[in-house]
RNA sequence: GUGGCUGUAGCUCAGUUGGUUAGAGCGCCUGGUUGUGGUCCAGGAGGUCGCCGGUUCAAAUCCGGUCAGCCACCCCA
């Protein structure tokens, strides 16, 4: 006997049950639909990467889990080769590097795959979970439009999956170093991560940081922070905001250009849904230009649902070459679980059976499969009842399952069919070969 | 990895001045005769009280360690 504790789920490891999951999958079908809808290519990448892959871009993670062999030779020890992927977006630059020839450009595609992270589990942070990815590279700069188009995508797979109110906001990561660059500070990555933190720990906790850590001065952190404090979902105001800092240098001003676009082209939306804010930052190094943050808009402490940006170097960097990127990820399993949790999602069934063939006293295996047949061939999805027990398990079992119709068979010479649904309960004569469930 | 809190049946929990065979609700299984479920009734299975050690005549209950879980930091979907 194994311990029975290795049995239980492993925290961070989230299992379903097979109704919940049928919910799950019906969200996965409908955010593919979205995603392919604005012309986004599936693809699949493979579960591992190589470890210097993954930590191109900044090596601060000890987060990703590495391959070893469980029967590994003795003595054979030394750093590990491969290690599984942490995002789908790093997979997918070496995917489009390994496949240059092949992609026509602008490459578009979605991905819907796991992803697993080292860390400590909470609400909301899982170690193995599922993202769902668009992004576009292309070998030339990318347009504006698309900046705008993916948080829009991403608002209608939100609104589509009834999820509850969120809010997008949005910066320019060219807005802040350009700023901070006006203002003579050199560390801007630095400055971004703990401007980041403003959410947490607040003003006075960012005050005290950028003094401890960045020994900035008193008048540069007021400015630090004012930029911080702006935020709104009018274009002109935002920029207008910013430039009323006094602040000026050319990358400022282009960034200022792209989120004067981006929020432009989202002010149609409703209200509250897309804010810009100068405090988003993202922790990933790899994002040069807008980025974004999308989180429910009433749960302002569960971590962010939704995350991207644009990076100019990230497959580029791979091969040396000039490709940029933008995309988006949809934190899936971190939004779906939540909704599990506060008990929003309302599992109606724990099977796709549409129609459960029983297995009445005195009828053969033949006649009950004949019916069966007839059902499923016409596209019904069809569970025909395994062995000839009493009708009480039989329709307790169909109901317990939450199958809508029980099927009677034709049973002996004179027989004939009958169908009963087990939500009105009405029972009737039924012809297989018309019958379809409501 | 660091810090705080927690650890009793599948689930939610009750059970402390330490004292005989550890409980409830829900869930699960069986039955309530003959071809019909969801209600009701009866019965049943299921727990080394996370694990190891210590104190004691005696520990689920006290102490230590350990593991696991939750939360915070870190990081992020």
């Amino acid at each position: 006997m194994i311990e029975k504790q290795k049995l239980k789920p492993i925290s961070g490891f989230p299992e379903w049950t097979p109704e919940i999951r049928m919910v799950e999958q019906a969200w996965i079908d409908r955010i593919r639909a979205i995603f392919e809808s604005y012309g986004f290519a599936p693809i699949e990448t493979r579960s591992v990467e190589p470890v210097e892959v993954l930590l191109k871009q900044g090596d601060t993670d000890k987060e990703i889990y590495a391959l070893r062999r469980l029967l590994e030779e003795e003595g054979a020890g030394g750093e590990p080769d491969y290690a599984l992927h942490y995002d789908l977006t790093v997979p997918m630059a070496r995917y489009v590097a390994a496949n240059l020839n092949d992609l026509t450009f602008p490459f578009k595609r979605y991905q819907i795959q796991r992803a697993w992270r080292g860390e400590r589990p909470q609400e909301g942070r899982f170690r193995e979970f599922t993202q769902c990815d668009i992004d576009v590279v292309d070998q030339r700069d990318i347009p504006l439009h698309f900046d705008a188009e993916m948080p829009a995508i991403v608002y209608e797979v939100m609104q589509a999956l009834e999820v509850g109110p969120t809010v997008t906001r949005i910066n320019n990561r060219k807005v802040l170093e350009g700023f901070y660059r006006g203002l003579g500070v050199d560390a801007a990555h630095e400055v971004i991560r703990i401007v980041d933190k403003q959410d947490k720990i607040g003003s006075a906790g960012v005050a005290k940081m950028l003094t401890d850590d960045l020994a900035l001065d008193d008048a540069t952190i007021a400015k630090v922070l004012e930029l911080a404090a702006i935020r709104g979902a009018k274009a002109d105001e935002v920029v207008g905001g910013v430039r009323a800092l006094g602040v000026s240098g050319e990358l400022l001003e282009q960034g200022l250009d792209e989120l004067h676009f981006v929020m432009r082209e989202l002010e149609a939306y409703p209200e509250g849904a897309f804010l810009a804010d100068l405090s988003v930052a993202r922790g990933l190094a790899y994002y040069t230009g807008t980025v974004y943050e999308v989180k429910f808009a009433d749960e302002p402490d569960f971590p962010t649902i939704c995350g991207g940006g644009r990076y100019e170097n990230l497959v580029g960097s791979l091969l040396n070459k000039h490709l940029p990127g933008i995309g988006i990820s949809i934190g899936l399993t971190r939004i779906f679980s939540k909704l599990v949790k506060d008990g929003k999602i309302a599992p109606t069934r724990k099977t796709p059976t549409e129609v459960l063939v029983c297995w009445p006293p005195g009828g053969t295996y033949e006649e009950i499969k004949a019916a069966a047949v007839a059902l499923r061939r016409r596209g019904i999805k069809t569970e025909q009842f395994h062995e000839p027990r009493k009708m009480k398990q039989q329709m307790a079992y169909a109901s317990n399952k939450g199958v809508p119709h029980v099927w009677f068979p034709a049973v002996g010479a004179d027989g004939a069919h009958e169908v009963k649904n087990l939500t009105t309960g009405e029972q009737q004569a039924a012809d297989p070969s018309v019958w379809t469930p409501d």
